[in-house]
DNA sequence: CCGAACTACTTCCGGATGCAAGTATTCCCA
DNA sequence: TGGGAATACTTGCATCCGGAAGTAGTTCGG
């Protein structure tokens, strides 16, 4: 049918890059700076594909681990590899890799100094 | 109770920038980076509070302009002084100007290669 | 002058998301 | 050590949005 939506393969990308494929549920919401809801919900599919699996904490029976599973694993490096060749295609010939230092740099310094909501223009 | 929600004074900023403070809804939804079906939805409530007026074209009756009125173009005045003394506040003394000429070029650069959609990555 | 193609707009529908409220559990201190 | 505060998570609700479908009107070729 279709690939993952952008937002699943970030999803499972974090979860690649954490210690032991696994991570908090609050955790995970931070790093992709969404809300546990969206989390909890993003999960569900994913669980149901086998991308990734449940698991308790022993010592909190509060927190619910998210733990990339070996297809899960699998699926991730597909999908990096061909998120990578449309970023090179989008850059390559045309931007030098002084020029993207220097955006990667402006954009860090300007999301820091950035207020958390400007929805609301005062009146 | 509150002020404009930033997407509501785009709508009328795009206004206050137009010949006549008038706009065809297509041509305001193209500006704007949005659908026919928001700018239907964004305008009703401004309509409400009076920021805006419909008005037909006598050659073309398929056309809807929305075209700002009195108490609108004011509210923008007043909602643009109050978002620039938020963006003054951003940047300075922080920014310098030609930082903020480079990240303007790198990122118009950036949008212009970029491929409408990005949401699939394929399986 | 007629009908097909096109254009402008609105409405309906489904997807996505955040917040508030609810539940369960743990922490902490008086 | 008992109970309020804090934490992790899920679910319900409201909002926002785009695309499809529907309506109305215009244009153009034959």
């Amino acid at each position: 049918m279709h690939g993952l939506a952008l937002r699943e393969l970030m999803f499972l990308w974090q979860l690649d890059q954490a210690p032991g494929s696994r991570l908090r549920r609050v955790d995970l919401a931070t790093r992709l700076n969404v809300s546990q809801s969206t989390v909890t919900r993003l999960a569900l599919p994913l669980e149901k594909l086998g991308f990734v699996r449940r698991e308790a904490d022993p010592r909190d029976a509060r927190v619910g681990y998210v733990v990339l599973t070996k297809p899960g694993r699998q699926r991730v490096a597909e999908a990096r590899a061909t998120l990578e060749r449309m970023a090179t295609d989008i850059f390559r010939d045309r931007w030098t890799g002084k020029e993207i230092a220097t955006l990667g740099e402006l954009l860090g310094r300007l999301t820091a100094s950035l207020p958390g909501d400007i929805d609301a223009v005062g009146s």
